[in-house]
DNA sequence: CTACAATGTTGCCATTGGCTACATTGAGTG
DNA sequence: CACTCAATGTAGCCAATGGCAACATTGTAG
């Protein structure tokens, strides 16, 4: 055996990448601190020195991502081209990621609305609606879209595109290709922002919501 | 004290109601099995006998906020009015349920697509595509939206309503109510499917993701 | 050289999920 | 009515986990 130094060394790193492969391999509930700790060859109270608890863990392995993914997605939006496939691009930038990495999308997402989230953490998962509402300001300004609220029009793009995201991440869909889903959403969408809102029912407040509203204990038998 | 029957009589019931509330205000990492038991004045083992591990406790659970989420989207839908409204009405639906039980949703989409998740699960996580198809369908025959293919559009809607609840559920909207996002994306989708597609990008295969796909360890398994 | 903080180790504990053997109950069945 | 037996609940055990505290090793700053 290779007699190992007693001071790992790059001890940290070494943890989270090897969580990473767990955890895409056995997802969040397969990982163990003390498993972590034998994979690496080192005492099973060694990774409590770099992370308070499981939880401080996963929060950097939720930083982490996000960093990757938002370098994808600006990469992706400030691709040379026009101003549609840049938007697709950003789009597949997203739903590709949330493909290749499903599990750590979801414990970004899980530790981002946690109690206790780092400031950093909370507003880095933002950066990909600042993204979306600059492209698309852009758009309206070369009037290739409609005017409207970019605000409003990126938060729904983000929206719609997380959803895609979270569904082929869950590989949901069972017969189409995620390739087919993404373009899809973003034709749809596209279509909204270059036709513009003719009927706006957002500005009428409404408020007859007719949800029910009841809780769960008394399911409704269909 | 009251001296308890030997058997509960309704144990199965009471462990999935309870579970319920605990997973509501602790999280699915404060369900324990055991402290389930002991709130119930029962042994530690007792619900093994209605629920093998506890993802079957998960999987019932699951089940349960399913039926009950399918029973009010298509409630809404059945409502009486114009197609619009109708339409609003079941993304509404769709979202509120998802702020009023936040993790009851996720264990739901987490248990959908697990390995070994039931037919029923897996099928009955679909019923809510099914109604947006069909209402979309009717309102292209009504000459009210452009026609296309009701099964692509509704996918869309479905998945971008899913991320509106998604985001909604993780209180991911810092200033924006939930009601205000609903309208926004449901205004989109609409605007979008009532103007059709002009330029159709998904019939190209493009394929020029432009996708770095590095970063982040090496998994590249497309 | 020495004090000290960082890093890693060993030992311990309560809790958990899951398993097996056993107890109690009630519903059939002769 | 007596007997069987499956369903349900109990008690005890086990390995694994996360977290904590005490101790060991190392590198470094004064």
């Amino acid at each position: 055996m290779t007699d190992q130094p007693y001071h790992h060394g790059k001890l940290r790193e070494a943890l989270l990448a090897r969580a990473r492969e767990v955890i895409e391999e056995a997802g969040v509930e397969g990982l163990s601190l003390r498993q972590l700790a034998r994979d690496l060859g080192v005492s099973h109270a060694a990774p409590g020195k770099h992370f308070r608890d499981k939880q401080a863990l996963l929060d950097a392995l939720a930083l982490d991502g996000f960093r990757s993914m938002n370098a994808r997605i600006t990469g992706a939006s400030e691709a040379a081209g026009d101003r549609r496939p840049r938007f697709v691009g950003i789009a597949r930038a997203y739903v590709d990621f949330a493909v290749a990495h499903p599990v750590l999308l979801a414990v970004m997402h899980s530790t981002k609305h946690h109690p206790d989230a780092s400031d950093e953490l909370r507003s880095i998962g933002e950066d990909g609606i600042r993204v979306a509402r600059a492209l698309i300001a852009e758009a309206q300004d070369a009037g290739e879209l409609a005017p409207g609220d970019s605000e409003r029009l990126a938060l729904v793009c983000f929206v719609s595109l997380h959803g895609a995201a979270m569904l082929a991440a869950g590989n949901l869909l069972d017969g189409t290709s995620v390739d087919y889903l993404t373009l899809a959403t973003t034709d749809l969408l596209w279509a909204g922002m270059v036709a513009g809102m003719p009927a706006p029912q957002v500005a009428s407040g409404i408020g007859a919501g007719a949800a029910p509203r009841d809780e769960l204990g008394v399911m409704n038998p269909c």
